[in-house]
DNA sequence: TTAAACTTTCAAAAATTATTGAAAATTTAT
DNA sequence: ATAAATTTTCAATAATTTTTGAAAGTTTAA
């Protein structure tokens, strides 16, 4: 395969994954273009390569630089904006981590947290399957905080090896 | 705060994070009816208390039990079909992973092993770059993978021990 | 059989989400 | 200041996803 055709295949691999994982395709495909960009890209290029539109470009590469995946760059002389993607995996699976864990776990676990305390009637059978699932999933949601809060904090091979050798 | 209050609480965050998770509202919202529902339910029964039509209810319930997350019930003498949740949340947890990964994350690793294979000119910044991400990747994925299938074979304290053992 | 009870299907409608593109705003060089 | 270059905004439009509801299909009891 020619690098030309296999990056539009990563792009709309990669689009595909974000789209099933609730992110926005085309954030995800411009994530991807600049993943295996050697250079920073100007928006135009970015519109051109994925033919998308500039209000379009520009809003999802804020949004890019919000979930702290890409920055701004400027060349010496130039006027426009150049954008470029940290290349380094491991430090974009824990961004991605951390700002799902504070967007979406947090919020979840606070509500669950509140209905953790509900009172009622201890011999109601409605009240008690509620009162189970909710503790069950508060517990389940707290391990995957803990890990999630141990991932962000860990070097790469630190974390596999740990979770690998033990499984082993 | 009452049971029935606190019950649509809970369907609300839990069709909320569905929804942010790339699952269908609706469907995240009927399962968390029937998590907190001690008795199975009717369609009618679901249809009546989420307001939602026929049609449906009678999809999501499908693809609820497609992802092996529901059952139907029968009740002796009676006509109609009854739904019950598996209230394991461990179970809830392995079934989510077990079918993410066969539908989502399989295929992802299926073309990023092709992308691995591309051939090119060594010299050339794009490829390089290109061949980087790819290769690393792949890594990641591999690993993810690995540390799902540990997790669906494994019991969740065994599981759980050994990641926060070896974190704390 | 027949018919009532119940479930499934799916084209059309509604709701939601994403995208466009042109105008407004901003920045920079002169 | 002026104007060209560039970026940002956002109302309108388009695309996608979800939901509806009525008709068709199925099952069961008598």
């Amino acid at each position: 395969m020619e690098l030309a055709a296999a990056k539009l295949k990563f792009i709309e691999a990669w689009g595909k994954l974000g789209s099933e994982w609730g992110i926005n395709r085309t954030m995800a495909q411009v994530h991807a273009l600049l993943l295996i960009s050697a250079e920073a890209l100007t928006t135009e290029e970015i519109m051109e390569n994925l033919s998308i539109s500039r209000g379009n470009a520009n809003m999802t590469l804020r949004d890019l630089i919000g979930w702290g995946l890409i920055e701004k760059q400027h060349k010496a002389g130039e006027r426009k904006e150049y954008f470029f993607a940290d290349k380094d995996v491991w430090n974009i699976a824990r961004q991605v981590a951390k700002e799902r864990k504070k967007r979406e776990l947090e919020p979840v676990l606070k509500v669950l947290n509140e209905l953790s305390n509900v009172a009622g009637d201890e011999k109601d059978p409605e009240f008690k399957t509620f009162k189970k699932s909710i503790t069950d999933i508060n517990k389940l949601a707290v391990n995957v905080d803990k890990t999630l809060e141990t991932m962000l904090k860990a070097e790469e091979n630190w974390f596999w090896g740990s979770i690998l050798k033990v499984f082993k």
